[in-house]
RNA sequence: GUGGGUGUAGCUCAGUCGGUUAGAGCACCAGUUUGUGGUACUGGGGGCCGCGGGUUCAAAUCCCGUCACCCACCCCA
């Protein structure tokens, strides 16, 4: 077992069992997102490396040290002047989808675009459990619309996406407003101020913290710290009228929606392109490891990009936090997969009796699968016995015996592998057209 | 980057106070049987016991190193 050629740390293999889920939620998110009014968008899975550094913001983890990044090859491809930092295999997928919706020129020829994707994101880190190094992530962003409804939209998206999937009213959706980044700075401002005298009695992350993203220590987790942070000024206190006015009409539109929303202080997403509006999704049954979906509003993104400001809206959606919670819930029902499940065997298998019947019955499954049947036959020169067994182990529904009474008579039936007897109609029929196939002139070459 | 755990057959694991040719179940292959069909039975292939070094008459087993993976911290799009 010494393996010469060992998977990547960090990466999974996806074998034919495994897809049939992976295939349900991308089919769920799909159905999801168009039936919300999304279309799907796929930009290329690695950018120019200072577009995160860009978007992201230098000082954040992702861009400081969890990042795949290539060197380019020659000078004729460095598009910039000096070091160009080479490419980035994409950690997220908005800067990707901001950059394409400003390259495509939409903020003149159609502000408004709600888009999805669905693909790989790459984070060069310490692998466990819910975190790779190539994961899957589902995302909506809709650009040009600065009112609260879309942000009711996305989430109801958001939403919708689990509740799909099967999880149960105990979906929790937590909000916050990170102000408009003028509040933002007179916030960070207030905070040194508050954080600064204390640091001495925190944790020894928030020291270093205190420098590089002071709203963390808001959420650290350690007791003393949760206590200092107590008296902390609020955001809110700050926040200048349009943003607390944009919040208000965000909370009636969920509530328009039906849906109730927790306001909750601590959620401070960790990139620095969100403006306003923030929130998670959480599933609280389990425990911990209860969140599902981070998302927000990023007016501030596409300007900082080079383009025209642009408000914008979106969440991202990560599958293996969400395959984990679905094993715990033990969902989704078989019943849910069954389609997928059954494309794994064959519809109908075919037997050759004698060594005269294997290039009939090579005949007979293309001309099933010409009639677009699932049709399987032994490769290896099995025995009937050995055929049938094949059959039985496969899952395939039907068996097609042809032999040489079969060849005689021109007459061909199906026998279930299931139980039942009778053959389809529809089945039936394409089994005399294969039949006929198989049988046509067996020797001529 | 820090800490802990685990490495034996394709998979899940037994086996270690050091002692013959290293085992089971599942899977795979062949055969027998059940009326040519998932069963049952019989047989078979498959392992430098992660890798390297050390101790010893003798190492899967003890010691050192190393690598890999897992879990947690960190961080989280």
């Amino acid at each position: 077992m010494a393996q010469s050629f060992p998977r990547p740390r960090g990466t999974r293999d996806l074998l034919p069992d495994d897809l049939v889920l992976i295939r349900h939620l991308e089919r769920t998110a799909r159905r999801v997102a168009e039936t919300g009014g999304c279309v799907e968008v796929r930009p290329p899975l690695f950018e120019d490396t200072r577009l995160f550094a860009r978007s992201l913001g230098d000082a954040t983890d992702v861009v400081e040290k969890e990042m795949f990044t290539v060197p380019r090859r020659s000078e004729s491809e460095q598009s910039g002047s000096e070091d160009s930092g080479g490419y980035t295999f994409r950690p997220e997928g908005t800067a990707g989808a901001a950059r394409a919706y400003l390259e495509a020129g939409f903020p003149q020829r159609g502000p408004l675009q709600k888009w999805y994707y669905l693909g790989p994101m790459f984070r060069y880190e310490r692998p466990q459990k819910g975190r790779e190094r190539q994961f899957t992530q589902f995302g909506v962003e809709i650009f040009g619309a600065a009112g609260p409804l879309a942000d009711a939209e996305v989430v109801e998206i958001a939403l919708r996406f689990f509740e799909a999937l099967g999880f149960g009213a105990e979906l929790e959706v937590r909000v916050n407003s990170m102000g408009d980044p003028a509040d933002r700075d007179r916030w960070r401002e207030s905070l040194r101020g508050y954080f600064e005298p204390q640091l001495a009695e925190r944790c020894s992350d928030c020291r270093d913290r205190f420098a590089r993203n002071v709203f963390r220590l808001l959420d650290c987790k350690v007791e003393r710290c949760r206590e200092l942070s107590a008296g902390a000024p609020d955001l809110f206190a700050v926040m200048g009228e349009d943003a607390r006015v944009h919040h208000e009409g965000f909370l009636d539109a969920m509530c328009a929606l039906g849906r109730t929303v927790r306001e909750d202080r601590g959620i401070v997403r960790g990139l620095d392109y969100y403006t306003r509006t923030v929130f998670e999704i959480h599933y609280p049954p389990l425990g911990a490891r209860s969140a599902l979906c981070g998302g927000g509003r990023y007016d501030g993104l596409v300007a900082e990009l080079g383009g025209p400001a642009t408000p914008a809206v979106g969440f991202a959606i990560g599958f293996t936090p969400t395959e984990i919670a679905l094993a715990a819930l033990e969902l989704p029902s078989e019943s849910e997969l069954a389609d997928l499940r059954g494309a794994l065997a064959p519809e109908v298998w075919c037997v050759a009796v004698t060594e005269e019947e294997r290039l009939p019955v090579l005949r007979l499954a293309q001309a099933l699968r010409k009639a677009g049947r699932r049709a399987a036959l032994d490769l290896r020169g099995k025995s009937v016995g050995a055929q049938m067994k094949e059959a039985g182990k496969s899952g395939a529904a039907w068996l097609a015996v042809l032999g040489p009474d079969e060849r005689t008579s021109g007459a061909l039936t199906l026998r279930s592998l299931a139980g039942e007897v009778e053959i389809p109609a529809a089945l039936s029929a394409d089994l005399d057209a294969a039949l006929r196939a198989a049988l046509k002139d067996p020797g001529s070459r």
